[in-house]
DNA sequence: TGTACATCAGTGAACGCGCGTTCACTGATGTAC
DNA sequence: TGTACATCAGTGAACGCGCGTTCACTGATGTAC
């Protein structure tokens, strides 16, 4: 599910050893996510990469300057799968159905976690220790929140979301959390309310979190385990965090 | 701030040799500690932390008898530190006062967290690769939520937080959840709800959602990132979980 | 179409490093008489 | 209080291991004339 298409992605490789580069590119990459998934970021090695592949373990420097550079390639891949997984889900439903138009995402962003749990791990979980992500990441690292932000943006003219997005009751007494939401109130339109976007980012922060105990284990024996069951917790989630974004469930 | 006591933990120290050995299992942890930070819980090194405290590596396996053992002891130690720092702030505040209690708890989780960011991750960030939580740890991992559980227990005769804790509207279309929260059921009185237990998970997911993505940078550009609009973005989290869950915002 | 040269993938040995763990040992501390 | 023995903290050398990265090299592929 990940990309594995090496660095001139634009356009088709045309030598044969275009053609090869692109392809064994693809195979370190695939071998790296293989090994995140045993031993983690920190325990990612070129060398058993390259031992993989059969190759000498220099010859992996003909395609990733260093170590560190392959696990920058292997985070924005795994943003972008993830980011692609949760755009194309989205994409197949109905414009006008805001409330299954967030769905998609959920269960997207649920999906993916489970089927690469390492990737999540990678990008979700703890910081890999001495790594600095480069700017690049920042990109990939955004397209699930874009959708998120579109979907509250498509949904500001129709209602007032703010009046339905969370308990407000106490929202007059301390105003300053409003001037906290400076930085992203600038990728809504103007007229999307303060506790609208409160409230996105609560439901945002939410959606990871319960996918995160979900796959770090926080549930067992608290939430039922099997996946029937997972499911339909899931869903409630949804639905409930839907009514925090005064989103119409259905 | 993390407890520092070695094994026997129940009676003061009585012979010399014995409190010299609860001091330096103390050192040790302290040094696995300062490593976790810089390098992660796989960096953790044995060798690393014998240079640090002037003795022979070899000399640490009469403290501990394995790199295994000594991580789950700071897991262990870990959990209890943050369990311990949300009990005492909670616990000094008016037993009546429902939302102070959950703020104090909120606060406390977040503060431990910005103090103690490397155990922070090392339990809330994703798993060790390769090492399995044994028993030991589920107790004090679970003191935390603990805390949450107590108060809406608190909450349940008061009111039917149940009507009040989270948008219900969708609630009676799917009743498949509801089964979902069986192992998490028995913990709680017999008279708390299910949409209240349902909005109780998603709370305490949506807290450590918050405080991850706040630490693990998530929040870099989106939410202003000085202390003082860091902190009042969290209040109002802090209000708005605290109406999810029916509690009296004072 | 054929030749001459440049490019570049891949090799294998080597560098210096750190790791967890074991083992036979020395010497200090604790205990029983 | 003093002696004899057991316990145990700490030593230092060694084991076998894997790591990232560099370097001079060989040989295949691509390109310009």
């Amino acid at each position: 599910m990940p990309q594995t298409e090496g660095t001139p992605a634009y356009s088709a490789p045309r030598t044969a050893r275009e053609r090869a580069r692109a392809e064994i590119t693809g195979e370190i990459l695939a071998a790296g996510r293989r090994y995140l998934a045993t031993a983690g970021a920190a325990g990612l090695s070129l060398r058993a990469i390259a031992r993989d592949l059969g190759m000498a373990s220099s010859a992996v420097y003909r395609y990733f300057a260093s170590r560190d550079e392959l696990l920058t390639t292997l985070i924005i891949d795994a943003y972008d799968s993830l980011g692609a997984a949760a755009e194309s889900r989205e994409a197949t439903v109905d414009r006008a159905d805001l409330f299954s138009r967030w769905s998609a995402v959920c269960t997207a962003v649920r999906d993916w976690a489970q089927a690469n749990p390492n990737e999540y791990a990678l990008i979700y979980g703890s910081p890999v220790p001495g790594y600095v992500a480069p700017q690049d990441t920042i990109g990939p690292a955004s397209r699930v929140s874009a959708l998120l932000v579109q979907i509250l943006a498509d949904a500001s003219p129709d209602q007032a979301a703010g009046s339905n997005a969370g308990d407000t009751a106490a929202a007059g007494e301390q105003g300053g959390w409003r001037a906290a939401l400076g930085p992203v109130r600038e990728v809504f339109p103007a007229q999307l309310p303060d506790p609208a976007i409160q409230a996105g980012l609560m439901v945002w922060a939410g959606l990871f979190g319960v996918v995160s105990f979900e796959l770090f284990g926080q549930f067992r024996n608290v939430v039922a385990g099997d996946p029937q069951h997972r499911k339909e917790f899931f869903a409630e989630c949804i639905r409930r965090w839907a009514g925090q974004l005064g989103l119409a469930s259905t």
